[in-house]
DNA sequence: CGGCCTCCATACGGTTGCGTATGGAGGCGA
DNA sequence: TCGCCTCCATACGCAACCGTATGGAGGCCG
């Protein structure tokens, strides 16, 4: 049992502990859960500790989307070294859309994007992950208009579809968001055993 | 000249006037936005106005809601008296889809799905206009199972591609997304003359 | 063991928005 | 004209959140 300010020096919050919670907070609630005093609460702690680790909140969701960013760049990087372009992009969707809470924190940074702060990450890692989805196309010998176009419908179906799945208008699609989004792509629904 | 505490009677505010500069706030900064004050100021009033009209700003929301939801009805109503369901369904997507204002308030609503209120119409509204289009093409002959897939690819292609547009990471997609949604409809880009 | 440094708790003031109370200005009918 | 009714302004208390100030507990090191 954790008494009052007592604790060990191997369970002592750093700020990737708090961006991770920001994180959470930010999937859960949206940006304004990101808030101070409730993120401490998350995390068992008061607000002294926060400033402690940073200067605003401002800081904090710096921090939290940084972190959310290095992530995606770490998923990319991770596909240099796999050996087909369709694993490569089944690899890609799966862990982009595949994983709840990314696809939550997706959803909530491009809902937040007047935030300039947000504006900027969501748009760069959406342009990243456009982009690279059409190289893997090209690679596969399609044209550059091809290519463009069906990343185009590929990514936004996907993102348009779960955006309806999510409200409740639509109950259930004929087998995953991913599969679809392949078919999209003119890929193999399944990557090869 | 409208000099402090000279109104005149014409110009005195109701409800729907409250509704109609909350759906504004919305669109602009989001639900948050629709916030007692702001939307007071937004209409040269003060809060003492407000709480003659409405209970509480629960009450503004669901007036906004109300009347935004009555909007789409009358749409799909004035439809209903036109000639052929091609030019139907291009009105329905231009009158849907083509108001900036009207599109904007689509976005907030699903980013604000979570709120009870907010999700309740935003899910029976999108209900409705799936219903009405998926409808639209079984009268062109298309099947049950066709009609649904070509809805759901269309309207949620328009929903993701009008994402990615807004927040930045697509500078600009070949056409108009009406012709896109009409496209993936498989139907005719523009309705004839 | 005494002093320092790290991490955190508590307390406070400032801002913003919600909701209430109270009163005032002007139209309108008796 | 007098009184009422409608619409709105002002002032207040309350709650949530941001940021600051201050102090305290515990590890570490001379």
């Amino acid at each position: 049992m954790v008494e009052r300010g007592k604790r060990g020096v191997a369970e002592r919050l750093g700020p990737d502990d708090w961006a991770r919670a920001a994180l959470a907070a930010l999937a859960e609630g949206g940006l304004g859960a990101v808030a101070v005093e409730p993120v401490a609460v998350r995390l068992g702690v008061s607000k002294g500790s926060f400033y402690w680790h940073f200067a605003n909140r401002r800081a904090l969701v710096e921090a939290a989307l940084a972190q959310w960013e290095a992530g995606t760049e770490r998923v990319i990087a991770r596909l240099e070294s796999l050996d087909g372009p369709v694993a490569r992009m089944r690899t890609l969707l799966d862990l982009a859309f595949g994983d709840a809470e990314n696809a939550a924190i997706s959803f909530r940074l491009i809902s937040e994007v007047d935030d300039p702060l947000v504006g900027e990450v969501v748009r760069r890692v959406s342009r990243r992950r456009l982009e690279f989805m059409q190289e893997v196309l090209r690679e596969l010998g399609q044209s550059e208009e091809e290519a463009r176009r069906r990343v185009l419908a590929a990514y936004g179906g996907y993102l348009g579809l779960a955006a309806l799945v999510r409200i409740g208008a639509v109950d259930e699609v004929s087998g995953s968001l991913v599969d679809l989004a392949m078919a999209e792509l003119g890929l193999p629904p399944a990557a090869p055993s």
